[in-house]
This record gives C-alpha cells, structure tokens and sequence, in this order.
DNA sequence: ATTAGCACTCAAAGCTAACGAGTGCTAATA
DNA sequence: TATTAGCACTCGTTAGCTTTGAGTGCTAAT
C-alpha cells in the first residue's frame, strides 16, 4: 500500500521529531511543526490510519506516537534512496577519517592491554598512564590582570607549549602586585621540571605570596596542566561499563558524569600525578572516597600503583571502584601486576 | 585513639558484610554471624561507640550502618600489614598474568582503533570483526543420543577444531533415525565451508530430514560456532557506554543483559555472520529492532557495514544505538568508513 | 557487663486522588 | 467532501498519605 503524500510527510515529521526527543510525538506538535497548515485534529486522523497501517504505535491511550519497527523501516527506506544519489558528492567531502590508522608504538598497545586484562580480572574500572619523564621544564610564566576580576596566566613549557589560564579572583590585583607575584614565579620555578616543584617549595612561595598564596593553587594547576600537554602523557581506561554492576554508584543524576569523567579522562591526570608524587613501597596508594582529588569520583575508591622503566619514565596503573571493593585482592593484584610491568619492561627489550 | 578488640572484631565485621551485600548492616546480623556470643544489644552499644568514634555512618536513623571513609581506612591499613608478610609467599603462586603482553599484530591495532573513532564520532556503541575467510571445512559430524531427551551433537571443523553441543530433544530419536540424520549431514556437509552452507542447501537437507527439520537449526548453529573458532574471529567492542545516553535503553533490569551482550561477544557473530551473507552494496545492512537476530537487543537499531581484503577476507563494522539513531548519519559514516578501510588495506601493506 | 524487652524512627512499598497531555468522536463549517 | 472546533474520555505521571518492618536507643532485669 502506498501513502499519500500528506502521510508521508506526516510520518516523516513524527518520526524526525521522535529522533531528537524520545518522547511520544502529539498532534499538536505536528501540527505546528510542519509546513502542513493543518489542524491538531487533521492529523489526528492521519495519525489513526498511519497507526492502523501499523507504521506508528501509541504507548498508551493518551498519549502520543512513536514509530513502529515498520515505520522506521519506511523512514531508512526512503533515506537509503535520497542518499544514494548524494553518495558521491559526500564522498570528496568527507574525508576527515584518514587518521583511522593512528600510530601507536608498541608500548601504548601493551598498556591498553594491560588495562583490559586488569579490567577483566577484577570487574572495577581501569586506567593506565603512559610513563611520565615530567622533564619539559617551565620556561616562563607571566601574569596579567584582563579586566577587574580576572586574572590571565601565561604558561609556556619546554620548546613549544603555550597555555593560557583564565582565574576569578575575588579582590582585583593592583599591577605593581601583579609585577611583584610574575617576580616570584619566574625566579622561583624558571627552569624546573615537574619533579623539581615539591612541597617545600610550594610552601616558600606561599609564604613570600602572602595575601595572594590563593591564586598559586590555581596556577600550580595550570603548571601541571602545561607539563603534561608538553609530555604528552596519555591514559587508557578500560571496563568502565564495570561501573554499573555496583548499584550505589548508579544514581542516574551522577552516572554521566562519572562515565564522563572516566572518558574524558583530563581529571584523571590528577590521580597519575598524585600517585607519581607519593612514591611509598610499590607505589600503592589507596585513595578512599574524598581522599582522592576528583570531585566526581567521590564515592568510589581508587587503588594506584607504579611501574617504573629503566630509563627512569613512571607510569601510573589505577583501578576505580565502588568503596566497598575487594581492596585486599586489588592491592594483591596491582603488586604482582606493576612487578611484572617492570620485568617485562626492563628486561624484554620493547622500542 | 586505640580500638579495644572487640570493637575491631566487629568493625571489621561490618566492613566486611558491607563489601559483600553494599546493604547496611544491623546489629543482629553481627551478633549472629561473629563468634563473639554477643547479643545484638550488646553489639548495638559497641556500634554506637563506634559510631562516635567516626569509623561507622549511619544513613539514617532506622537503618543499620555503614562504613565510614575513616572506617575503611583504618580497614585498610590493617588489611596492608597483614598483606605486607604474605607478600613473598603469594608472590611464586600467582603467575598467571603472563599473557598480559599478548601478541595483537597490526591489523588488529588498527581495527580497536577504528572501532574507537567511530564510537567517538557518533556516540553510539561499535563493533569490529577481524576478517573472516571462511575457509575452515566441516570435516565430520557425529550425532548420538545421550539419554532419551537429550541429542549430543559432535562437530570437527578444520584441523583440530571438536565442538559439542547437547540439544533438548522433545521426543526420542530411534537409533536407525539419528543413524539417517549422521549420513544425511555428512554426505551432504562434509568439506564444505561455511560459504558453501547456503540456504537452498538448508532446504533441501531439511526436507530430506522431514519430521527432524527443526532439530538441523540447532546443528547449524552449532556449525557456524564451530568454524568461527576454528577460524578464530575476533571482535572489538568500543563506546559502549554511550548506551546510557539514551533513556529508552537504560531500563535498569535489561541494561546489564544489553551490557553482558556488547561486553560478550558471543551473541555479537551472530550479527556479523548476517551481515556478511548477505552482501549487497557496499553490505550496509540497517536492522530495526526485532529485524536483528539477538534477543537482548530487539530494543536497539543495528547498522552494520563490510570492508573487504584482497586476499578475500571480509570483516564487518556495526553501530549499535537506540532505534531512533541518526540512520542518515550512520549510514553516511560507515559508507565512507569502509571505503576509507578497504583502500587502505588493499594498498598500503599491513602485515 | 550483658541482655531481654519495648517504644520509637524512618525509608520503602503500596494506595489513592488530582492533574494534564493527548486522544477519538461529533457536529459545525468552508 | 475535507477540515476544524470542541468536548468527553483515557491513562500515565506526580504528589500525598498510610502501612510495614528493619533496626535502633534506652531501661530495667540478670
């Protein structure tokens, strides 16, 4: 049976329309999305008979349509036929996938191993970071007031690497202050890698900071941010689907961000460096929910470990868990892990 | 402030019921469970104690308790000790993480990292099978009643490749009959690759079979996993949390059935054997819920694409979303996708 | 010091009523 | 004849209420 042009384009809005909201679509809103001038009750009646030919469903009585199998069937149909004949012009356009074939070294295939492997034994999520020299040293830092409010911080790192952070800042600087905090950074840190920054340091500098040691946190950040883009440290996770076998981690308001944050994985860069920083025995750390610096993760436990090359690089194994995870099997198998990880990487030779 | 040992006897109790149920614990589940002999009053006093003492939270007033993050800490710095002397002994035991440095060559590489991209550029769940040649032969099959409801069927597949399956059988088969069936399947199977397998064959063997017809499906599917390992077919999964996106998905009773399904892999062959059967142009194949053969996916649109080697190998990519994806977009993708890929492993040389 | 017993609390589960989006139908209109 | 306005009706959703029961804290007895 074929439809009419005015079902069609009917059955084409209501199917639209359902694409972007996943909700039931209304008469109304047909009736005054579309081009039609056609009354809600027009289409109600067109939506009876789209309905009979079984091309939509009502959820329920009062409620609106949503496309049946068939109709969507209908939909791909058509679309599969107007898009042929555009096939070719797209073709030119659309060439932004050439880099399918990124180049990974050896190593960077391996530690994603690792992570799945990790992720498979212990049902949490996984992270892995690749080894961190953290020798890009800071080349220079300069601070400038952009108007009352906000402060510009300018952070230029190794050959390259330029990086702009903006700061609120509650009380506005005036400029000889301004002057006299660039002073500082620039005589303190000038030249340092990441490594060479540690607590004494960042003590003094608060100290001499006065009433401004505030504005350091935000710029030490920045800092860590810029030496990491110029070390061009990355992370893998894996099992982040493990996530949803804990309920209480489900809380559908905070599940996105928690994924989020596991994707993304810019603020796991925070739990690398901390691990990095604190090396005890093995390197292990267990962070237990607010212990740990990633607002998001606040409800989840995170055991870290190390694992260390030859040429002196430190990279950073993680598992993120619900806080009630088996932290005796965890820490057991994050110490046989990283031992083997610094076997195999120190001894097996891997370019 | 030390801890008496009953109050660490118990604060350990609780730790360790709430890692195993994530349920606050109640009083009397401790006084029955610890070899204390201590009625849950006496226990309720001991919590209340600890409570005070920061190591346990209540969620609210009628409920039972729960760690706290100090709890947990002190949990673990005790747990830490005890690990610390076992550790050389469970050093030589656990062994097995040998593999972790498991061998993927390149193609392999490079299809997880398609798989990836592609799940970035629509955020949709992805799949990618390694190339399937199909070459594995049935060498012999051996069908024989186990018992009077149950059929033990027998594959050999290749070299080495012996698979089994036990079926259900409703009413029992006599011996000559399974005798017919055993020289029915062989003169008919036997050397021929699953490509060979095809549905006019089905057709005539299950006419041949008469009143047994429906016993061949399960043979057939017990073939088609046969010669899958023994040409040993992987598949890469990639952006499958992007399924939280979608509401309509996330039903908390299916969402791990439809996880386990992505994560598995089992289930996914079957879509990918589908897809490469059927060949039509550029094998974009669209399957609208129920279109597709896995149950646990009837609430999702499958599209799935083949790319082809030289050597005559084909693969198959598929995106897995909610049916109202963007089918316009999807299609484009991995039209262009594939074409990106067979280009790319027809002419530059992949080992 | 421990325990039995009891009143009390409060989240979870179930139940009801009000709400409102959206329908189908009928009668009026062009 | 095709369209539309209008209205009664349906039913999922939400909010408020009650019931239930696990678990507590406290007191008095052992």
């Amino acid at each position: 049976m074929e439809l009419s042009e005015r079902k069609m384009k009917i059955l084409k809005a209501i199917i639209a329309t359902y694409l972007k909201t996943g909700e039931p679509v209304g008469s109304r809103t047909i009736s005054k999305d579309t081009d039609l001038h056609l009354s809600s009750a027009t289409i109600r009646n067109e939506m009876a008979d789209l309905e009979e030919l079984g091309y939509i469903i009502q959820p329920h009585t009062s409620a609106g349509r949503i496309p049946s199998d068939l109709g969507y069937r209908y939909y791909v149909n058509l679309l599969m036929e107007e898009n042929e004949e555009m096939h070719d012009r797209e073709k030119e356009r659309e060439k932004e996938h050439q880099d399918l074939i990124n180049k990974m070294d050896r190593m960077e295939v391996v530690l994603k191993n690792v992570a799945d492997k990790l992720a498979a034994n212990t049902n949490y999520a996984t992270m892995i970071s690749t080894p961190q020299y953290n020798e890009a040293k800071l080349k220079f830092i300069q601070l400038s007031m952009v108007d009352s409010r906000r402060l510009l911080v300018v952070i230029v790192v190794g050959n390259e690497t330029v990086k702009n952070v903006i700061m609120n800042v509650d009380d506005p600087l005036q400029n000889d202050e301004v002057l006299k905090l660039n002073i500082l950074l620039n005589s303190f840190l000038q030249g340092l890698t990441l490594g060479d920054i540690n607590l004494e340091l960042v003590h003094t500098m608060k100290v001499q900071a006065g009433m401004h040691a505030g504005i350091l946190e935000g710029i030490f950040q920045g800092i860590v941010d810029a030496i990491h883009e110029a070390d061009n440290t990355k992370i893998y996770t894996s099992g982040t689907t493990n996530i949803f076998r804990y309920p209480e981690l489900m809380d559908p308001d905070k599940t996105t961000e928690l994924l989020d944050t596991l994707v993304d994985k810019k603020q796991l860069v925070k739990l690398v460096d901390e691990t990095v920083s604190q090396e005890e025995r093995h390197g292990i750390q267990v962070y237990i929910g607010n212990e740990n610096q990633v607002q998001s993760l606040k409800d989840c436990s995170i055991v870290t470990a190390t694992y260390k090359l030859k040429e002196g690089g430190t990279g950073t194994v993680g598992i993120i868990g619900p806080k009630r995870m088996d932290y005796r099997k965890v820490v057991r198998t994050l110490r046989n892990l990283t031992d083997d990880l610094d076997e195999i990487f120190n001894s097996e030779d891997i370019e």
